[in-house]
DNA sequence: GCCCAGGCACTCA
DNA sequence: TGAGTGCCTGGG
């Protein structure tokens, strides 16, 4: 892969594995709107970027190379070979490869911890778009510009009642925990890069409306953790069916087998299973 | 009008 | 320790 500066956007050759669409809409995150069909306003680390996909570059609009190096590249996982990652995988079994090649263009954002631990407290009994809107709300009420997401000390400045204008209905109690939680370092996201991740989900627990589910979405999508396995109803779903003849299986029966089976790359496999099960109408 | 959605907290055995 | 239930809200 080679990029380059074109006046006030970047542009990537030779890459590999990477289909911005099936990026951004694999529901791993949610500040993004589609212009068409492969090009995309992406609000991510208080920046507002296009990307645009042609069949030979990809273009990143408003970003410098050297932003593009220092942010972007690490955003969208550059610093992985998803082509190993996906040839390790390959040979594991049937299901998966079904579910690489139905979108083999999934890449895991690395995100930022704090708007991605509010977006997956959000995200609770909702569905995408609802998030999305929810998120946008926020930004446009209590984040500057009127477009950054707020920071844990804006946010922790406002009450209930001011979050729940914004439709968050039950999770703004947990939102303001949050808060406080990160702003005073009672919650220090930074030192989790340090932490064992079973310690690290552990200290993101403390936080009210953060359980096993949201805790492994952070640290999937925030910190890098590829082992970790987010299940929710769908990937219960999809792994109840391929897996254990559709018969009903605890969640801890499916990490079992999805650590077992997929290892370090487990958080991998499971967005592409996640996507996969999402948009086929058999499960 | 009713039901449910990409969980979690809280309560009560 | 595990099962049951309520939660905002909007769209099907």
């Amino acid at each position: 892969m080679k990029y380059y500066d074109d006046g006030n956007k970047t542009i990537v050759e030779g890459y590999d594995s990477f289909h911005i669409q099936e990026i951004l809409e694999c529901g791993q995150c949610f500040r993004f709107e589609k212009i068409s069909n492969d090009a995309y306003d992406i609000m991510a680390h208080r920046k507002k970027i296009t990307v645009t996909q042609q069949q030979d570059h990809i273009v990143f609009e408003s970003v410098t190379k050297q932003e593009f190096e220092t942010i972007w590249m690490h955003y969208f996982d550059f610093d992985t070979d998803y082509r190993q990652v996906k040839a390790t995988l390959w040979e594991k079994d049937l299901v998966i490869r079904d579910a690489i090649e139905y979108a083999p263009g999934i890449r895991i954002l690395n995100q930022d911890p704090w708007e991605c631990l509010l977006s997956f407290i959000i995200s609770q009994n909702n569905r995408i778009p609802r998030i999305k809107q929810i998120i946008q709300n926020i930004s446009e009420k209590y984040g500057d510009n009127g477009t950054c997401f707020p920071t844990p000390m804006q946010m922790a400045g406002l009450c209930e009642e001011e979050l729940k204008l914004c439709k968050t209905g039950f999770r703004a109690a947990y939102m303001i925990d949050a808060a406080q939680k990160v702003s005073t370092s009672a919650l220090d996201l930074n030192g989790l890069n340090a932490l064992e991740t079973t310690e690290a989900r552990k200290q993101l627990m403390t936080v009210k409306g953060i359980g096993p589910k949201v805790s492994d979405c952070i640290l999937l999508f925030a910190f890098g953790r590829r082992e970790v396995f987010p299940t929710d109803v769908w990937v219960k779903r999809v792994m109840e069916h391929f897996y254990f003849h559709g018969n009903e299986t605890s969640i801890e029966h499916i990490h079992e087998l999805a650590y077992k089976k997929f290892g370090e790359q487990a958080g991998i496999a499971q967005q592409y299973l996640f996507h996969y099960a999402r948009c086929n109408a058999i499960l």
